[in-house]
DNA sequence: ATTTATGCAAATCGTTTGCAAACCT
DNA sequence: AGGTTTGCAAACGATTTGCATAAAT
């Protein structure tokens, strides 16, 4: 149950798993793709914004919410993938800014994560995940 | 030579190619790695910082320079891949918000290409290109 | 000469923050 | 009760923009 990792959490963070919290939690976990601020506030209705932004910050730190910057002016949220349990990358739109959900082949996730973990040795980076985005058209704005 | 491509690039937008254009292209071929406005402008002396993110807007919009956007505050920025003439992609820190340069095997880099194109196209997708990054700690940070 | 770029200062806008009231345990 | 979270409104800060002047072709 996502309510539940998200509490377990949450209270490992030292905070405590809220209605208003909660709310963004359903809303995420009831969106196809990941949000905006904007879509949050509508789908939380009472919700105010500063609260969102604060909560989505500790959502964030308590690994629960991950944040997707964008050339788009707002940021997006979604899920972690420890919450929902899937590995994925991006389709962002230039032309709206919608961020879609992609998956790779599981050999090619393996034998991107090993070349890349290889690749930042080099520079003596220490790497803890990687993040792979298709930046395009999506197909509503390529039907306008 | 640089000069030429960026000059011609930005005839074909229309644009010209001014002193200050110059200064931020010459910063940019003279540094490592992508660059925060804050830093081409202690590269290129005498540049008002709005005249800094006009030029890079135009720059961008000629595909002379491309912005990276991370979850850092500061816009990264970098000639394109078509002028350097070198793919590759980027380590992100996120605890100084660098971003350093890195390459992968030519294999993987088309293998990925493919995956991603046959990805996006089952939601309609049109991809351009992919972006990689490696979020993690750079040397610098760690040894702190 | 005419169009385009520049510098300065002011405006914008997503995001953050201070503070008193409401909420959770 | 005791500390955390909330909502409101004000503050922030990177980026953008209006306008008069300077530069490019």
């Amino acid at each position: 149950m996502i309510h539940d990792a998200a509490l377990q959490r949450l209270r490992s963070a030292g905070q405590r798993y809220t209605r208003s919290r909660r709310q963004i939690v359903d809303a995420l976990a009831g969106a196809d793709d990941p949000q905006t601020i904007v879509q949050l506030l509508a789908d939380a209705p009472g919700l105010a914004q500063s609260s969102a932004y604060r909560n989505l910050a500790d959502l964030e730190s308590a690994d629960v919410v991950h944040r997707i910057i964008t050339s788009d002016n707002h940021a997006h949220f979604e899920l972690t993938e420890d919450i929902t349990g899937s590995h994925h990358h991006h389709l962002v739109c230039t032309s709206c800014g919608i961020v879609l959900d992609v998956g790779l082949s599981e050999d090619l996730e393996h034998r991107l994560h090993d070349e890349l973990a290889a690749a930042g040795a080099t520079r003596g980076f220490e790497g803890t995940h990687h993040r792979v985005d298709v930046i395009g058209i999506c197909s509503n704005c390529a039907g306008i």
